[in-house]
DNA sequence: GCCGTCTGGTTGCACCATGCAACTATCTAG
DNA sequence: CTAGATAGTTGCATGGTGCAACCAGACGGC
């Protein structure tokens, strides 16, 4: 039946009202293109990551990421040093600067999401968050 | 309080999941790029549009849509008429070919869909598209 | 210790996506 | 009829991605 129907409309509507398609701005308004945001988050919340292991939560190919690296080390906000356990790798860090940009972007984030939430019906907003977590799980075993 | 973080966290891990990075093939693995298919997809179920029109539903610069309309021209999914009631509009409308096209993209899309969705617990289906709509028509309003 | 293979990264290449600014054609008010 | 707004097109600058080719270090089997 027409379940499927509505959730590609749904999701379609979704995507465009968030504003992904913009690629050197955020949908959160920060004048930080998308994937630097992304690697940025992760970098922040996690520390130290190799930069495989970034290439795998973004889900992004090597070359992309390397590339994406060298691009938040030339704004400053990150660096590459060898990994300690292998001649191979590489660890890529938060600057302090790189922090500050992250930090920056989060309170951005969080503004808007904010404001989102609050034209969320109070009563709904736990579902929102519910489903959004279960939908994704869902597209992550697909 | 932390409702945002999670809002943050989860719109951002949905995004990734999705795989909307990819740029020339849909999330839905058809080899097509996902403008066109936004396009496509708007073009199938309301028929001749203004050009403007287009690009207000996909919310994209009109010199973007232009040239998105070209290519759909070029791969013979679309053509250009003018407008009969202004002398300087066009109406951008699917051909027999792009019909198809769109009708084979509306598949691959259900059947990815639906695979979602039957990961997702029978009982939360509404609560999923519901929500998202919620959420979609909140981000409108920001 | 050596060789074949695997794995992490980098770089070259091709393509897609977008916006802004400048320009043309047309429409609309006064 | 002229000034200003609107629809589209095209040039230019940025960004995002993947694949293939290539390099270097790691790992296993002999």
């Amino acid at each position: 039946m027409s379940d499927d129907r509505e959730l590609q409309e749904a999701v379609a509507r979704f995507v465009r009202a968030f504003g992904l398609h913009q690629p050197d701005q955020t949908p959160c308004g920060q004048p930080v293109p998308v994937s630097e945001a992304h690697a940025l988050g992760e970098l922040a919340r996690d520390g130290a990551l190799r930069q495989s292991d970034l290439a795998h939560r973004l889900r992004l190919e090597k070359s992309t990421t390397s590339r994406l690296v060298t691009q938040l080390i030339n704004r400053g906000w990150a660096e590459r040093t060898p990994a300690p356990d292998d001649g191979r790798g590489v660890l890529v860090q938060l600057t302090p600067h790189g922090m500050k940009a992250a930090a920056r972007l989060a309170e951005a984030r969080a503004e808007r999401f904010s404001a989102v939430l609050d034209r969320v019906p109070e009563g709904e907003r736990a579902d929102v968050l519910r489903a959004l977590s279960v939908l994704t799980e869902a597209m992550d075993e697909t």
